[in-house]
DNA sequence: TACATTACTTATCATACATCAATGCACAGA
DNA sequence: TCTGTGCATTGATGTATGATAAGTAATGTA
């Protein structure tokens, strides 16, 4: 769990006596490739910090199409919030792209977090407040850009992502399909386009 | 400024005393129908909360488009919260789409409020959550659903803003053209569709 | 009342992207 | 080595929505 005590000691600043306390009430779980998280009518009981390895969220509509609303790889947290905070059933899935280790974090890790350390309490707030700016940027790219344009951005953003998730994951949460995707990527390629 | 002190005592629910204390700290203002209150390149130096009136917020994309990020009517908070927290400067434009009264809400109130009241603390990552979910249900909208699902969406969410506000910019918080929308409204009419 | 302005609709044509189907490839398991 | 399965690519075709232009209705205002 190295990663996660450097997020709580560094990034979230929890003192060591007080990390001692915290840390017994994480658990430590191994996810296989394809293993489920969380399904939609499921409460998200556990938000989940990856040590290594790459997770995903995403609904299915009615037409049995996958959404994807989130990656996350290492020092990431994958969760549906909504869900933990208000204690409401979940419309996502969460599940493994790679082999995954995983830190399970609960919402009386969280309250507790917040009660010791005024800079944990901090710190989440960061991550909200991170969380809604990311999500603006978001709906306003698919409000505006074209396919092409999202696809840029999406690589700018995750160099690395881009490298380990399947195309057509990145099709789906760019909101278009992998042929259209596959498209793009030719095209760009003629226009001698190269990330950076 | 009713609506705001009984969201302060109510929903907040901040005591007499405190309440004494904050409401020195906020400002009224009445905005004119068409009037700016942020600009991009602007820090957001204030939320906005609502007494009576109606804000929207929106980028303008490089084709000079408008895309709208939210809308705000009476109770409700517009701002743009990225740059409010992180003090950097804003991609938006917030100005009146009606005659509107607000109050303005600094950073430093709420920051103040958060110290005195733990309540209010409450209130307020109660807000964020809900500011995430919200944002995760129409990211969710934009990449699974068609034009007209997503209008019927929103008079369902939002019953009253369909009536107060102008169509071309229901179509841009939808991301249609205002003759896509005017197209998915004949067709709903046809299919005899009656809100609710 | 008349005139200007703004909002909404309708029609036509254009296009980005979806859908469907076929093919090629790589990698895993027999 | 063969074969199956999943993914990426490509081509042909379809469709929802965009762009443009014009008309009509509604609203404001002199």
């Amino acid at each position: 769990m190295q990663n996660f005590t450097k997020y709580l000691k560094t990034k979230a600043n929890i003192a060591e006596p007080e990390f001692q306390l915290l840390i017994k009430k994480v658990e430590f779980r191994n996810i296989e490739k394809g293993e489920v998280l969380l399904r939609p009518g499921e409460v998200c009981r556990h938000s989940f910090f990856i040590e290594n390895g790459l997770l995903r969220s995403y609904t299915v509509d009615d037409a049995g199409k996958e959404h994807i609303i989130q990656f996350g790889s290492e020092n990431w947290i994958v969760s549906d919030r909504s869900s933990a905070f208000f204690n409401e059933p979940s419309d996502l899935f969460i599940d493994a792209i790679e082999d995954t280790e995983v830190v399970l974090i609960s919402s009386d890790f969280i309250n507790e977090a917040s009660e010791i350390s005024s800079s944990f309490r901090n710190y989440n707030q960061i991550a909200l407040q991170n969380h809604i700016r990311h999500q603006q940027k978001r709906i306003n790219l698919l409000l505006s850009a074209s396919a092409e344009r999202r696809y840029m951005n999406f690589i700018k953003l995750y160099p690395d992502l881009t490298l380990r998730v399947p195309q057509w994951m990145i099709a789906s949460y760019l909101g278009i399909t992998p042929e259209s995707l596959s498209r793009v990527r030719k095209e760009l390629a003629h226009k001698n386009f190269k990330p950076n």
